[in-house]
RNA sequence: GCACGGGUGGCAGAGCGGUCAAUUGCAAUGGACUGUAAAUCCAUCGACCUAUGGUCUACGAAGGUUCAAAUCCUUCCCCGUGCA
């Protein structure tokens, strides 16, 4: 279970800084959660992780790991802080953001944000079905296992269901996520099959919870280690102080609001689901990418203000510092990484590409503003060799700068809430 | 010295009379990336131009055959292998 506290709000009344407390430590709000999707944060150790990048939590996904090493291996192990070394608050994604990207994405060049200019053209149903690897009904979801092709079932039953063996401090419900281009007809029957999946999530996850009390209730659900065998792991425990878990300790579920981007279907989201008995929420879906920040108002003076609210997959310097001033309080996104391993990092007046051939023999650190262990030691040109050289070491010190420069930002915009200096903050670090 | 086999754009390596400014891979140059299908993908990659087209220079060098040659012939220069 978790609780959130708020401490100081913005004088436009919608963002605000506050502490999200879990079994496995507290994350202070805003906070950008990077994506482990494998149970893993791609070329960093959780180390790295926390100590170089400075990250509160980590956030891995429900589809691949039931594939990969499967949910019951999760579990085994002693669920996922355990199993993947991190000590500090997890999540997981639910697997509805999958039925998207291996579904109407498939194979195309379509991401969840749209230019204004895009034409909507629903192509939902009428696509060759070998086209895609992710089929929607009214019901669940069935995939085709990027692994081995093989076939799985998603419904919002199962997609708790596996979370709560995964094992993650807060879980998401099961969602549909579509393409900006569907009609926004497509769009309603997205929000309206949302909520009554997250009805049948929220279900299923307190039978879940009834089930755990009845008989772990000594142990927790994921305490279930003779006394002996933790002092034995604590005793090779040099470099890592054990967090203490709360022995009662269950995945809280947050639900997610659809809508693209129509007003009106995002208000009618966030009510319906903001109505239920989530203890959080994640925004969701589609956007206009020119403003992302205008839905997520929308969303946000819907919901309720004592819960926390995070918006799923969103992570650019000007859609964080936006996403804060209009009530955002976590956020997850795969960008920092994976534009990291392909050779951009952030600065900030933008990004660079440090593949361009000016950098070749630029010693200079990556941003010379930037305190992490990257730009402390090594010169752009460096990186740049490692990257041309195809070196591994080049997407780790990639990672860590993008990672510290996006999760400091964070950092330094709840800061500037509680500071009251948000504006100038804004001022400063707004990307032109 | 003789006998084979070769010399193609930055590199490797296709092509073996017209549809070849030349397949492909690598390298190079630029771009994209927002709940990870991603250490990925896309574009460009001889020069010049009144550019969904045109001109010029190019497949070791020089000649030749042909309406047409990277592709056939001759000589020369290199390289590899074998025999002396």
């Amino acid at each position: 279970m978790i609780s959130f506290d708020i401490k100081a709000r913005l004088p436009n009344g919608r963002g605000r800084a506050g502490v999200i407390h879990t079994s496995h430590g507290d994350i202070p709000t805003p906070a950008f959660i990077p994506v482990a999707t494998k149970a893993t944060l791609k070329s960093l150790t959780p180390e790295m992780l926390r100590d170089a990048v400075g990250a509160d939590a980590t956030l891995a996904n429900t589809y691949h790991l039931y594939l990969q090493p499967g949910s019951d291996i999760v579990k085994k192990a002693g669920g996922l802080h355990r199993f993947m070394n991190w000590q500090g608050p997890t999540y997981t994604d639910s697997g509805g953001f999958q039925a998207f990207s291996l579904g109407a994405a498939f194979g195309k060049n379509v991401s969840k944000l749209a230019q204004v200019k895009d034409e909507p053209t629903s192509d939902d149903t009428n696509d060759e079905p070998t086209a895609r690897l992710a089929h929607v009904d009214d019901e669940g979801v069935t995939f085709k296992s990027i692994i081995d092709g093989s076939t799985h079932r998603f419904t919002p039953e199962s997609s708790v269901e596996i979370q709560h063996a995964i094992g993650a401090d807060m879980i998401f419900a099961f969602d549909e996520c579509i393409s900006p281009q569907e009609s926004y007809e497509r769009q309603k029957l997205a929000v309206e099959r949302t909520t009554r999946w997250a009805e049948r999530c929220l279900k299923h996850h307190k039978e879940l919870l009834k089930e755990k009390e009845g008989h772990t209730s000594a142990e927790g659900a994921f305490g279930a280690e003779t006394s002996a065998r933790r002092s034995a792991r604590l005793a090779k425990r040099d470099t890592y102080p054990e967090v203490e878990v709360r022995p009662s300790f269950s995945p809280t579920l947050l639900g997610i609001i659809q809508g693209g981007r129509h007003q009106d279907l995002r208000k009618q989201s966030a009510r319906e689901i903001g109505a239920m008995d989530f203890e959080g929420f994640g925004i969701g879906g589609s956007f206009d990418k020119a403003d992302i920040a205008t839905a997520v108002g929308w969303v946000c003076d819907e919901l309720p203000e004592n819960k926390p609210r995070h918006l799923l997959g969103i992570g650019e310097p000007n859609d964080l510092i936006l996403g804060i001033e209009n009530g955002i309080d976590t956020f997850d996104c795969v960008a920092p990484t994976r534009i990291a391993r392909n050779g951009g990092v952030y600065v900030k007046q933008g990004r660079l590409n440090l593949l361009n051939a000016k950098f070749v023999d630029d010693f200079t650190p990556i941003d010379p503003l930037c305190g992490c262990y990257t730009c402390k030691n090594y010169s752009r040109a460096y990186v740049a060799h490692l990257f041309r050289a195809k070196e591994m070491l080049a997407a780790t010190l990639a990672s860590i700068h993008n990672l510290y420069f996006i999760v400091h930002l964070v950092k330094r915009a709840r800061q500037a809430i509680i500071d009251g200096t948000y504006e100038e903050f804004k001022k400063e670090n707004l990307v032109k």
